[in-house]
DNA sequence: TAGATTGTTAATCGATTAACAATC
DNA sequence: TAGATTGTTAATCGATTAACAATC
């Protein structure tokens, strides 16, 4: 048997070549085993922009506290968080700006184009296309867009092609749609989320102020813009 | 000297005077003097709404396992959540669904009309002007936007006034502006802050992907489209 | 009264921050 | 080597959930 052999030295090997396997067991996603808090993922995304400006400017290499402090955000905090994924950083000198955010955005899988549909060519859903040159630089593309409404479809807003409705289940099979934005009038989100989780869509963006029943493997994030203001008023004086 | 006057009634009386007295103290915002956590107010605005639409279809009294239920929540986060704020429910019964309503939207300011800006009308500031009429049902209204762009002032959308940027100042003042929404391109929005807090805005809702420096006095909100898509890339297969 | 559900305390869980040996 | 900063563990802080006496 193989695992006889295996010499200590191998074993780290093999130890490297899991890593950055992410899977998902009864404690939720985990990456190479460990679970990952929410908020982690959510300032990995803030990181990979930050050094991203840091980049742009000709920093090379910055520490912790430099891109905690751009963030508002504790440097013990930064690294705890990417001590989760490995180990990028080198003692006495901080980080390579251009090695970390590489790194950064392979974990967050942002590394390729990852590709999303807009439903509901509203005011928001619109808003959303007209950012796609933003969402590019950052690694996302707005592929495709679909309303119910006959005269929008067949058009496009900003490259992007406005599809029926109808054509939701075949389309984001065919186009290889990784992430569903959700962006249609009240009432109608549940039955976007239904036939975006049939054609085997595993991340919602919604924006429809519902909560969406989906199987547990898929991921919904909410966007409640009414909410956000609401909770403003109360730390109005 | 009165104090001395006063019997074990005026006590209880006089603290049910200071119940709902909002200030500001090292530990930031408190309620009667107890801190609340910022995730309470998030879903006491979410309590608001799902009691709004219980109350819509003809439901009275309401427990809090069923609200809880109808936002994903658990009973005793839905009792804890409350009980910062006051004794709102019957042992047995449950929550009068207007009633519990109503003192949460007297919590959360919104009992009475929260008047927003919008600052910068492009395609997410109309999809914010285009929403007014749900907002309006939950207690805030859009009176005015502003923009740099000549060509769209002096015009309307919604019903909503689209004033230069140049006048935001003294707008903010003369039309009791509460909160800001910042909707202007990345780069633009520091200088939008400053004016805002300027002129007394205590509360901004921020779209744009920057970190606002304000005084500690002035909460921020930040709604970063490209950072949730980002995390959820993180979650695909 | 019996049953149900609150309000509240205690227990658990999770996330942030501090501290420091290891390392460049 | 001296100085700086990482990676990681332990301490703290905060938020959620369980449990249950009090109450309708």
């Amino acid at each position: 048997m193989i695992g006889l052999l295996v010499n200590q030295t191998e074993v780290l090997e093999s130890s490297k070549i899991i890593r950055g396997h992410k899977s998902v067991d009864g404690r939720g996603l985990t990456y190479e085993g460990r679970r990952i808090p929410k908020p982690v993922i959510k300032r990995l995304s803030m990181y990979a922009r930050a050094l991203q400006k840091f980049s742009f400017t000709g920093v090379e290499k910055i520490s912790s506290r430099e891109l905690g402090d751009a963030l508002g955000l504790n440097s013990a905090q930064v690294r705890k968080d990417l001590a989760y994924f490995g180990q990028f950083g080198v003692p006495g000198l901080g980080y390579y700006v251009e090695e970390l955010r590489g790194r950064i955005k392979s974990i967050l899988g942002t590394d390729r184009v990852v590709r999303l549909a807009v439903v509901g060519v509203g005011n928001l859903g619109q808003a959303l296309i007209s950012n796609s040159t933003q969402y590019a630089r950052e690694g996302f593309c707005i592929v495709a867009a679909f309303d119910a409404d006959k005269r929008k479809i067949g058009g496009e807003r900003n490259g992007v092609p406005i599809y029926h409705i109808g054509d939701l289940n075949h389309r984001i099979k065919d186009m290889a749609i990784d992430i569903v934005a959700v962006a249609v009038p009240s009432g109608a989100g549940q039955a976007v989320a239904d036939r975006a989780v049939e054609s085997g869509v595993t991340a919602i963006l919604n924006f429809v102020p519902e909560r969406l029943i989906v199987p547990s493997h898929v991921h919904v994030q909410y966007v409640d813009l009414a909410i956000e203001i609401e909770s403003l008023s109360y730390y109005l004086k």
